[in-house]
DNA sequence: TTATTATACCTCGTAATACGAGGTATCAAC
DNA sequence: GTTGATACCTCGTATTACGAGGTATAATAA
């Protein structure tokens, strides 16, 4: 498949923020809860997610803690910042600004 | 801005076909006609609409036909090939599940 | 006449980034 | 004691949007 590797570009930092901001996760969480919100639809490799959740915390827009879990292996969760939640209103509102546009000319209402 | 520069990758294609397919274009045309039919949103460089093209061109989607303009210099129309229709109702498609799936996670329906 | 603007095509180098492949470590289950 | 799930990480490759640069024609303005 890979259908949606490039589409995905560009929107792969509004979903990790929206992710987190409903709720801190670390990363393989965040791997398993992209999967079952979108219905099956996206899987992140780990090459994906762990850079670009480095991006994200370099950028100031999420921050990691490491926490550990009962017996278990240390969890790096990550928190939405002020400045991710700004972000993420910015991303979200040019996201839909975006597709509206696609849509405008992949399937106009009046041919 | 240049907001959209990565949002717009993996959809390129599909706003370029749907194009083609409405009406046989050339270049030029191409990048006013997108503004227009975009509301203005999108706003395709030369740099980026060209290589493109000679890209879905070379893929077989396309096919591209030097035509003189009355007293003018020559344009090259593309045309949607049949193998071009294909790949886009594919593609339109996936942009569908894609958009779905994107806004499962960015503005989910219950909280 | 000359300069500018719009049309019309093209190429090259850079930057961004998704992803596979590879690596490490823990713990439960079989 | 080996497998599988969890949990983290890095590196190299491929893709591609875009700016900057280049060429040429025709109409309009100075």
């Amino acid at each position: 498949m890979g259908y949606e590797r490039e589409l995905l570009k560009g929107s792969t930092d509004s979903l990790l923020l929206s992710l987190i901001e409903n709720k801190p996760m670390y990363g393989y969480q965040l791997i398993k809860e992209m999967e079952h919100r979108s219905g099956g639809y996206f899987h992140f490799g780990e090459g994906t997610l762990y850079p670009a959740l480095h991006r994200l915390e370099k950028e100031g827009l999420i921050q990691g803690k490491w926490e550990h879990s009962l017996g278990g292996q240390e969890r790096r969760y990550y928190y939405l910042t002020q400045k991710g939640h700004q972000v993420l209103v910015e991303k979200a509102a040019e996201w839909q600004r975006f597709a509206a546009a696609v849509n405008m000319i992949i399937e106009p209402i009046s041919p």
